[in-house]
DNA sequence: AGCATCTACTATAGGCTATCGTAGTTGGCG
DNA sequence: CGCCAACTACGATAGCCTATAGTAGATGCT
């Protein structure tokens, strides 16, 4: 997944994507396709706002480019899949944050998700230590 | 602190500032800079490479926008004040990322911090734990 | 064969970063 | 007192990226 960044001013998926790129997603998440050419994208963007068929293949194609899409030949057109699910996604996302997070210093960002987490919820901190636990029991043996 | 966005696949500062960004407040930072004009900054990066003061100035100027640093005119010039520390910046970067992550649900994100700390460092773990524990007494206390 | 439709390629506008040219100001020196 | 060198801000330009659309080629139905 190259060329993501991310925009922290910005909520859920924008934050990761571009606006279009994220209605565009959004589209076919909550549509649930598993496969799809860009004409099905621009008929149900264009049920909100007008929008030309070659802006939604542009940035279909960028979605491509940045892996959360998959194409293949269909004759004259590309088939598209999603790469992965909104779940996945969001998980690929907070990983990539969390690494950029360690190359800033692992044990300062550590305690700030304690604090953080701590703060909105305090029952969830015993999660939090049962799942170190676990962990540490899985790689020492 | 507006406009910045992240670029995971880059390292430590440079997921947050731009190249020279990073350059600059790296000088700021490591000199212990308490406060400086262009020209400073300038005749720094000049012991490693070419650079117009202009271009510096361009990007200082840049810096002020974006909230890392403050002016205040000095006659024809601009005295710079660094904003934060290198720890205070990182602080914030750390929190508006994790603000990011909310979508994901505390219980996710966690599990990933904890995959992600175990994989690159398994004595980290401990340490990891310890902070848990103490910040649970805190709280129940 | 002819027209409407679908699609990919390519171009343009706008925004942002990095870079520098230029022109205006100031201070020192003859 | 005037001139030159140094310093500085402003403005311009090139390059990259996103959003948007125009155009031309292929396809299929009549």
């Amino acid at each position: 997944m190259k060329g993501i960044r991310f925009r922290p001013e910005q909520e859920g998926l924008r934050a990761a994507l571009f606006d279009l790129e994220a209605d565009i997603m959004e589209v076919v998440w909550s549509k649930g396709w598993k496969e799809f050419a860009v004409a099905d994208v621009q008929r149900e963007l264009e049920r909100k706002r007008d929008i030309a068929y070659t802006t939604v293949m542009t940035t279909v194609g960028r979605l491509h480019e940045k892996g959360l899409l998959s194409r293949e030949r269909d004759g004259k057109r590309y088939v598209y899949r999603p790469c992965m699910s909104r779940d996945e996604f969001t998980e690929a996302m907070a990983r990539d944050l969390l690494g950029s997070l360690s190359g800033l210093g692992h044990e300062q960002a550590i305690a700030l998700l304690v604090d953080q987490v701590a703060d909105s919820d305090a029952e969830e901190l015993g999660k939090f230590e049962a799942l170190i636990r676990k962990k540490k029991k899985e790689l020492g043996g």
